[in-house]
DNA sequence: AGTTACAAACAGACCGGTTGGTATGGCGGA
DNA sequence: TCCGCCATACCAACCGGTCTGTTTGTAACT
């Protein structure tokens, strides 16, 4: 892996378990192995603009990954209880959820900084784009699906919230159980 | 108010806006037009302590706040339905929902400061206990009511964290639609 | 092929500013 | 005089960012 991949890689995973503010550049180049100097060739405008490409590298692996597992489901239903059954289990035996949260990055930098704030939204309307399009599919109406949808973002990511809060994955294995009622 | 209510107030309200690490101790002793001596005076462990203490009488208001709207009104439906759009007159008047979420805090000390996530998940757990005993008043079996009180949670503070996200009230009056179904 | 030229990639010292925290001093009331 | 309350000055540590070099790869010309 080249240099530039790899600062995003590792930074990614720093940016999602401490925040943006939360994590240091020095931090980064430690775990990096590698010297300012390199990372300010690869990223001009510092800190900030790292975090951009992050979002937009996390952006890709999470609605590839969600994709994925929306194409291997016939329905809504069965394919956001695997989601969200995947989320458990990354839970579980990593202890944080590095996979789909970021939302320190959001609630962090939300109310700072417009372009940061702007990818964050990008992001969640990439993913909400997935449940809506597979809604369609299933049959639902135009704003059903839309409502539907959106109440699906909202829960799974307050359920991470909530395990993350608890250090429980209970939250997240209840939604589970009672996104079904949802999805009608 | 008294030089210690004082600080807590304000500092609440900036946690609350900017995070945990986003908010200086200058940036509040500044808010408060009061110097360092007076704030180690009243809170010697510093910055955490001053946190915790944010966190318990947040507690104190937000549960207070929702308890008042749950007793006035006969069933959970309408009562979440009556507090959900009141969030939203406070996001779509103020710009920002300082009322009930502090998920920034908890997203970026939960890995960090157990004590501090300790008082998070105690908030959490309060607010789900409110749910919980007015869904069992509303005839709801135990276990159907704590599974429909943790989705509540989840769902509510996800809604607020995309409305922040997006600079928008649609995700929480989507929510406000939808969460009657839930419900049941 | 050998030499030159140049730019990309990286290293690390250094900068001003800010951080949370401390130590000391003063001041009004009991 | 003593003590709660607060103000001031100051601290080391760290922040993100800039700076000047040095190394390395590679293309061009003789």
């Amino acid at each position: 892996m080249d240099t530039k991949s790899l600062i995003i890689d590792i930074a990614t995973t720093l940016f999602q378990q401490k925040g943006y503010i939360g994590v240091g550049l020095n931090e980064i180049l430690k775990a990096c192995n590698m010297s300012k100097g390199s990372l300010y060739h690869h990223f001009p405008n510092g800190k900030e603009e790292l975090l951009i490409v992050c979002l937009q590298t996390l952006e890709d692996t999470i609605t590839k990954d969600i994709e994925e597992i929306f194409e291997r489901y016939p329905t809504t239903k069965e394919a956001s209880k695997a989601m969200i059954e995947k989320l458990v289990v990354n839970f579980e035996t990593e202890g944080t959820i590095t996979g789909y949260t970021f939302s320190s990055i959001v609630s962090e930098m939300a109310s700072l900084s417009d372009p940061v704030r702007n990818a964050c939204a990008h992001l969640y309307q990439k993913i909400q784009g997935i449940y809506l399009d597979k809604l369609l599919a299933d049959g639902f109406s135009k704003e059903k699906a839309h409502s539907i949808a959106v109440m699906m973002t909202a829960t799974i990511e307050g359920g991470m919230l909530l395990c993350l809060t608890q250090k429980a994955s209970e939250p997240l294995k209840i939604i589970s159980q009672a996104l079904p009622k949802l999805i009608s």
